[in-house]
DNA sequence: GTTCATTGTCCAACCATTGTACAGGACAAA
DNA sequence: TTTGTCCTGTACAATGGTTGGACAATGAAC
């Protein structure tokens, strides 16, 4: 900074990149409070000092924060400060360590696959793996799913995400189960395989021995596979349901053809919008990896 | 904070986010029970103090641990925070690593290393590493500790254990942080690793580049290490002070040997006796592995 | 099992606040 | 001259509050 921090230097456009506010609102402020009163060059054009420009970005961290323009316009730089500081460590601490999924997502569009894959390992440790299925890794995918959806970006950069996913889930299972064994898979024409891995995690951590199937199996042969293997239980993960009446039929008819000691859980996306009809027929719908884990966990218990 | 506690400053958005409670529900509560009484601005809209959300926060937590909200609404607040701490501790209880524990100690004494390792991965797994660190690993190794000084169990059956944690915590750590430096070890005649491997993990989590040392090494060399490697911050895990004299003295010449910047962290059984002097002459003592990694993850904030 | 109070959620109607858009003009730089 | 940026002033729609009421699920008591 070779001029000084007071002298009034730059135009409204500048203002509003480095505030992250648009020329409106900057505008609507000044005329509405008086937020910020930039001084004017020889032709009436505002011009705003670096300290004008600092005190409307906390103004608008502030605002980010939740509160109104109007409750804080009026505090002094200092009070101010502190609030926005106030504000931003309550909500730091609101979410657990590296849960950042705003970054994640960033990285994830930039297909920075490797930066992805670090970020994720390290909120799995942070977190333990229901932590990290229900508040990381779940709620990136869904982002990426409605960007997706919304044309905003291309299935390669969904690929990175689930792919790094896949890795570090895939990286964390050591096949060291002695319990039951469980089979885990999807169901033919379910493409989205990271839900099966996020259970077949789960369920390690349960105690069971898992067989993998991995996706796109066509329900007789999770039936054969069950009864070939002597499994005790078989989760199925269900995002996208197709015909939701189709993925009930299926539902129903490995249901009836495994013996009652067999459980079988469903999960995912899909599976939420089907849980009554579901557990009407005796298909557990744990909702969450918590819940999947701990109904396992009672089930492998009630076993031995 | 050197705001006023009571001076009512947030609206009910903010109230809501920081008491994880709905908008609706903060409201219901206020209109059917009086629970909060805000004061209001000039529009008539809520405005919450700090000691109000914190009473919200407490009612939350009441009727999570399966209270009722109208048995808890009108206790006072010392009796309230008093019987959510009851609850939360039974609850604690309930899902305990105690029984864990247990069964690691016999895997441990009957020198069963896989076993031992396969469980303590599945539960690093499920509860993460500061959770691992505390309710699992501390307990198993202390508990072991006891075991050995009252002649019950041999060297080699507390050395199967912590040979054990350290495989899980090395084979966890990626060595893809790519923040500051940060250096761990321990001091020379301290043959306990395990705390050191745990710091390091912590200080990854918390986005450090982190250069493991390991134990054993002389106050100078430490220092020497920090500075070549322009280390910003050098955790040193401490079990058996020794002469607690000797441990101070050594402390404080590292401290005086560095540069302000770098941040001198102690952890383990043996700092925990010597908090009050060593924070005396500018170490900082977080106690358990979720201090430490939150104050790094501060620390590297600061310096981002 | 039935009944009843509790309790979280939702809705409608309304209001103030607030971000955004647009029209019409000025002006400096290309 | 054209172009892009900024100016003022007005208008509008979205947001997020407010009250009051209704409803359905839950869970305890009968």
């Amino acid at each position: 900074m070779n001029t000084d921090f007071e002298v009034p230097r730059h135009p409204i456009g500048v203002a509003a990149e480095r505030t992250g506010l648009t020329p409106d609102v900057i505008r609507a402020w000044e005329r509405r409070y008086g937020a910020v009163e930039p001084e004017r060059d020889d032709a009436g054009q505002r011009v705003y000092s670096d300290a004008e420009i600092e005190r409307l970005r906390l103004l608008h961290r502030a605002t980010e924060g939740g509160r109104s323009i109007s409750s804080v316009v009026d505090l002094p730089g200092e009070a101010l400060a502190e609030l926005v500081r106030g504000d931003e460590a309550a909500k730091a601490e609101l979410r657990p360590a590296g849960a950042d999924v705003d970054r994640l997502y960033e990285l994830a569009t930039s297909l920075n696959g490797p930066a992805l894959e670090a970020s994720l390992r390290r909120s799995m440790l942070a977190q333990g793996l229901s932590g990290f299925a229900e508040t990381v890794a779940a709620p990136l995918l869904h982002r990426l799913g409605e960007a997706w959806h919304a044309g905003e970006i291309t299935p390669s950069q969904e690929h990175v995400a689930s792919a790094a996913i896949s890795r570090v889930l895939t990286s964390l299972r050591d096949g060291s189960g002695d319990g039951p064994i469980a089979l885990v898979g999807t169901l033919s024409g379910e493409r989205h395989e990271v839900g099966a891995l996020m259970a077949a995690a789960a369920a390690e951590l349960a105690g069971w021995r898992v067989v993998y199937l991995g996706p796109d199996l066509p329900p007789e042969d999770l039936v054969d596979a069950a009864q070939r293997s002597g499994a005790r239980a078989l989760c199925v993960s269900v995002v996208y349901p197709g015909s939701s009446a189709d993925v009930q039929s299926r539902f129903r008819s490995i249901r009836a053809s495994l013996p009652e000691e067999v459980e079988v859980y469903a999960g995912g996306a899909g599976a939420e919008t089907l849980v009554e009809e579901l557990e009407l027929f005796g298909v557990r719908c744990p909702s969450g990896m918590t819940e999947l884990r701990e109904a396992l966990e009672r089930q492998a218990e009630a076993l031995a």
